[in-house]
Parts: C-alpha cells; structure tokens; sequence
DNA sequence: CTACGTGTGCGACGCTCTGTAGCGTTACGA
DNA sequence: TCGTAACGCTACAGAGCGTCGCACACGTAG
C-alpha cells in the first residue's frame, strides 16, 4: 500500500478541505472558494505541490487541469492517525484509544456505532479485501 | 484545559520518547540513550525547546536539571488525534473511526476492549467531570 | 582565595518547508 | 494571426528544527 504521506501546512489543509467538500475542483473553482484572497498561481502551485505529495490527481479538460482527491478524506485522516501510532510506536493502539476515552474523546453512542461500522467493514471485507 | 500542543520534530519526538520511557531524566541521560550521538548542547537546547512548547517540565537536583513528561504519553497522543479530528473538523470523529477501520487499524477485539474501558472511563467520569 | 570542572542558558548558522507570487510559454477561439 | 486563459517553473522571505560553540555560575580541591 501507498502509506505514509507528507504532512501539511495550514494552506494546503484549507484546499485539501475544498477538494474533498467540492468534488473535482478548477484551481479558479478553489480560489473563489478560499477565505483569503490569493492570486491564482498561488493556488495553482499549492495544488501542484498536493499533487507531489500525493494527496490529489488531476486530469485535464481541454486546457484546464481538474483536481481530485487522490483518497477519502477518512482515509487519510486515518493515515495521520496510523502515524502518530507509530511513532508512539510500541503504543500500541490501545494506548491511544484510551488516551482519547481518557480525554472524553470518544464516548459510548460513538463507539456502538463504531463496532457497527466494523461489522460491516469486517463483512464487506471478507469478500474483496487483499 | 491546555489543550493542543505544538509539533515536534524528529530529534524531539526521539527525545520524548526517552523521557517518557525511562521516567525522570537528565540531559546527560537522555544523551547517552539516544542512537545518535550528539553534543550535550544539542541535546539540553532540546529538552528545553520541549519544555518551552509545554510537553515537560523540569526540577532541580542539586545544579542539575531533571525533565519529566508534563503529560502521560496516551495523553499527548490522544490530542494528536484529537488535532486530526479538529482541521478534519467538520469531520466528526466517526468518519475518522471509519477511516481507520477501513484501513484495517482496527479490528474487532479492540474495538471490543475499548468498550470495555469507555465503560470504565464513564463510571469514573460520572463523578467528577464537567 | 583561586583555578578547574560541570551544568546551564543563549545566540547562531544552515537547511528544508511553506506561503505567496511573477514570468515566460503554449494552445484554443475569433 | 493575435489575444487570452491555463500552465509550469523559479524565486524569495519567514518559521521551525537540528546542531553547536561559548560565556557564565557554583561547588570543591589546592
């Protein structure tokens, strides 16, 4: 598997977020959508360099480049999680898991329905997963 | 509560690992566990960088400046994650829980041995917290 | 009282990453 | 053929991190 990618700044967090919320996105599409205003080889630039990190891909529609998450947002967010894990590396996950309950992260309700994501995660699993 | 601790670096995520694992610690200590060697200097401007951003402490023995881990290890982890979540944000946690399941961090025993301490956690919350 | 060793903080330097752009280039559409 | 709209490339300054050297206290042996 494709793990471990680079971390981010606040920049390309805040565009991360817009490519995820609106689906395949124009470097213009973004930059309208951006809180602060920035000139639009910034924008393109920050694009490119998601793309070098292997957050985004784009594909081209007649001259203008599309940009699409490379992978769900959940999936990369548990990424981050995957390495803070390792890092505490011997922590296991529990470790962390408590840590967070500990902290009143994660409560009862949010963890029923976790063991019923798991179910069905573990079932569709079953069938195609490597 | 003083939540949201900066990032650390690769040196000083090393070093917290050390103070976290061999308890109280000197510079000296730490520098003579570290894998690679460094002057003493490098290894004091550290542990007070780490002191400065909040994840240790320091007492004196005698001339000699002793860290502890301001927080436990689990602690600091969870409010990694609980960072992830935040710029996730809109994100709720579930979807990040999502994530790592599908992802495979999490199986179904953990999952049921976070039950268990969720369940422990709430009876001990119920007393005292806010 | 003085000189030495030990532990400390401070300031510094180089490197990489990130935010932010300007510029030169190229491919359609008129 | 020319203007315009995209694009990539290169740059540059500021922040953070790894790494130290150095000057300053203080306790102790002469």
């Amino acid at each position: 598997m494709d793990d471990s990618l680079p971390e981010l700044g606040d920049l390309e967090r805040d565009v991360m977020q817009l490519v995820w919320a609106n689906g395949p996105v124009t470097a213009e599409a973004v930059r309208e959508r951006l809180s602060r205003p920035l000139k639009e080889s910034t924008v393109r630039t920050v694009l490119r360099r998601l793309e070098d990190k292997g957050y985004t891909t784009h594909t081209v529609d007649g001259r203008t480049y599309v940009y699409h998450a490379a992978e769900p947002r959940g999936r990369v967010a548990a990424k981050a999680v995957q390495r803070i894990v390792d890092w505490f590396c011997n922590g296991s996950i529990e470790e962390v898991l408590v840590g967070m309950v500990d902290t009143a992260m994660l409560d009862k309700r949010q963890l029923r329905m976790l063991a019923g994501q798991v179910a069905k995660a573990k079932a569709r699993a079953k069938g195609g997963k490597k």
